[in-house]
DNA sequence: CTCGTATTTGCATGAGTTGTTAATCAGCAA
DNA sequence: TTGCTGATTAACAACTCATGCAAATACGAG
């Protein structure tokens, strides 16, 4: 995703007005490594901006993915996440804490494949799952799930 | 997943009750290649067993993933969709009419990935996306969305 | 500053799935 | 075969996540 500067410019051009709560939501994002859910960036932005609406999240969220600056990132059950690294990458799920972070695949056009059949593959996504290495060193089931909530166990 | 009879047996073990209900879904399920929603399957035992309840379909594929008899396939959007083939293997999903096969990845292990950063993997589900045979041969978007349904064009 | 239009809000709705409970039924022993 | 007991079913409510809608609001061009 673009800084927010560039983005204000982006929406500006596209006939799209610039306001207080998609700003905010430019800032959350930017940089953001979490992988948040709506929810958590509506519990963010609430806390700068009391009364912004979920429903506001979503649709800035469902704009700025139309406009390729934010990918939903899917992973199994539970509510979509949003990830502004919009590089050709792929993800690694914890599967203790539910933790995501990014890994870059260097080769995947090395895989020996069966089955396409006539198939003809265009993208491909791959989820790791497994225990990150927070988790891994913890003793076990200590640390509460996460969905991309910012404030970690201090 | 084992034939309606071998399943029959480890139901039977495991003290779960055989109901007529549970060997529908079995017999609906084996060798089952489409990838079905609850919903499609709950329709098509309706067929056979007017009145069933969808609950009673989602009770016995839980009961089935528990017992490691199904995979549970979720490709982005949309209701889960039911493996019966609990093989190691992946998933390519067509853009166009939404059907999904079954893929087998040889070597996996193979790549070279960046980032993991102290994240340890233990599974890796891989989902190509792009034209089944079917679609790539048509004009385009004249084949509509699918969910599993038997029922092909015929 | 004013106006037109996009946006925000709040609520309702929708899809998909699970929780709850009374009635029913399979499995088992006598 | 009969009866016991606990699992299962069916029906309904509830729940989560997300979107549709209409009225109120606010951006930003002029």
């Amino acid at each position: 995703m673009r800084s927010p500067t560039e983005l204000t410019a982006a929406f500006r051009r596209q006939g799209l007005k610039l306001t207080p709560q998609r700003q905010l939501l430019f800032r959350l994002l930017h940089g953001n490594t979490v992988h948040p859910t709506a929810e958590v960036l509506h519990a963010q932005a609430s806390e700068v901006m009391p009364g912004i609406s979920l429903r506001t999240i979503y649709q800035t969220l469902n704009d700025l993915a139309a406009m390729g600056e934010l990918q939903l990132v899917s992973v199994g059950s539970g509510p979509s996440r949003f990830d502004p690294n919009v590089d050709d990458h792929h993800h690694a799920v914890c599967t203790d804490c539910g933790d995501i972070v990014d890994v870059y695949v260097h080769n995947l056009a090395v895989l020996r494949i069966d089955g396409l059949d006539g198939f003809q593959p265009e993208t491909a996504r791959l989820v790791f799952s497994g225990r990150c290495q927070r988790c891994a060193a913890a003793p076990s089931e200590s640390i509460p799930p996460n969905t991309g909530n910012k404030e970690q166990a201090t």
